[in-house]
DNA sequence: TGACAATTCCCGTTGAACGGGAAGCGGATT
DNA sequence: AATCCGCTTCCCGTTCAACGGGAATTGTCA
């Protein structure tokens, strides 16, 4: 039997595959571009390791580099983890009924999972003429300040929300919840509404709507969501969410 | 001792690196999960060692190990990738594009580059309603037998053209051009034209229809398509593909 | 119960990875 | 043109992490 506790947390393990793993670490959505040096000093290699490392992730098709010798994240690995992460399926399955909510409310929709205590987004539609949003396809937020989390915190595993409400709440605006037990009230209330509402929780101008796509057991497998202008109504934005998530519920369980 | 008949199929060139993208390959879009013997007989390796690297592979997150210890790929790899790739910025300056194509034109709506002498697709979307299509995110199809495919190659670097038409131009159905010349006057067609129409090249029963998004030399960035019934009308999605192209060209104009 | 496959553990061997150092290569500054 | 500086490549002796055979363990199916 396998016990999902014991999931070795090796602080200061290094072995080739976790050094291949710092390196693409150090390309971030602002620094996709680098030098091998650079590589090198932000992974804590020495130069000539570094060199050599980033030389055959660059052969492995893992880095890409480009006709100056900048170094960017490979295209290859995107094709591998694309073509066949699991969590991807969902995203799959969500795509059509997002972008019915998406033609309706014209803002950002989005989709999201929980993964490890945050909520990493898995894709998002944005119009061109609403507002700012921080949120990015691949970016993460914590739960307790997005409606998306709070909606996937809500439906989680009781030991979940405690390992999250234990940890200090990052305030992100003026009105982001920051008392566990305020945030508690929150998801008891998500629980019963069936959705939840974030009104500036991580931008003071902008509110969050969010509703869950629940799977067959106590859990959401994922959230739906939509930001508006802080004072915009909710009602349409939730309407739409409501049926996008029965739909993707439906073509979650049509597909094995 | 050591015996080389006994190992089946022992690849040349391995360093750690390159068996790691052995076997993050195993994993295809339709076997997404299998177990840590499975990838070792896939990746020609001993069942100690495949067990070894996968475990190796698992802690550095870059696979996934569900509840019953089934291996996939891990969502870390999709978000190192998907943050940081250098070609998904061209995704994201496309997609409010292509929401508008795939709004007006209810079939489905593609986004693809030229990525080692054969058309990557970045980017699909699709009316539910609308027939099945063989293009898959993150797929790969032939540059020949493609309306991006010959959009692509249409506006690329004469070597990239030879070097596919010395190649054998596979047969996918009746309609595929498999001769060299044909295929030539097809793209200096296109070229002529600006889009590329192709008629059950894929499927028999679909028209694939794409114009080039253009860079400011004489390439082409990207291919925005649309597929549609055998049979219908190309105006409106050549229109839409179009102004769709242009706005993309804008939006990579726009930021550095 | 026995056969088979997946997994985990052990352990002696070895060669691949390591990284210091030096040298080559531009580009910028003086 | 001389010098500095940072990126990169090559060389090479050292060492330790990866390797993989083998055996033991567990789970599964017939």
């Amino acid at each position: 039997m396998w016990h999902p506790a014991d999931v070795a947390n090796s602080p200061s393990g290094d072995s080739v595959t976790d050094r291949i793993v710092r390196v693409l670490e150090t390309f971030t959505p602002t620094r996709t571009v680098q030098t091998a040096s650079e590589v090198g000093r932000r992974a804590g290699l020495p130069s000539s390791t570094a060199h050599r490392v980033v030389s055959d992730l660059v052969s492995a098709g893992l880095l890409d580099r480009d006709g100056e010798g900048r170094l960017s994240v490979g295209l290859r690995l995107w094709e591998l983890a694309t073509r066949s992460s699991h969590a991807l399926r969902v995203r799959q399955a969500a795509m059509p009924a997002m972008e019915r909510v998406q033609a309706r409310v014209r803002e950002h929709t989005q989709l999201a999972i929980l993964e490890q205590d945050e909520a990493l987004f898995l894709e998002r539609l944005s119009d061109p003429d609403a507002g700012a949003n921080i949120t990015r396809i691949a970016g993460r937020l914590p739960l307790h300040a997005t409606s998306s989390g709070l909606v996937l915190l809500a439906f989680a595993d009781s030991d979940v929300q405690e390992r999250v409400l234990a940890r200090p709440l990052r305030r992100l605006t003026s009105a982001t919840p920051t008392d566990p037990a305020t945030v508690r009230r929150k998801l008891a209330e998500v629980r019963s509404l069936g959705h939840a509402i974030a009104p500036g929780y991580i931008e003071e101008v902008s509110t969050g709507v969010a509703v869950p796509v629940r799977d067959r057991i106590s859990g959401a497998t994922a959230a739906l969501s939509v930001v508006l202008p802080r004072e915009a109504p909710t009602a349409l934005a939730l309407e739409e969410l409501h049926r996008a998530a029965r739909e993707v519920e439906a073509a979650l369980a049509g597909d094995s």
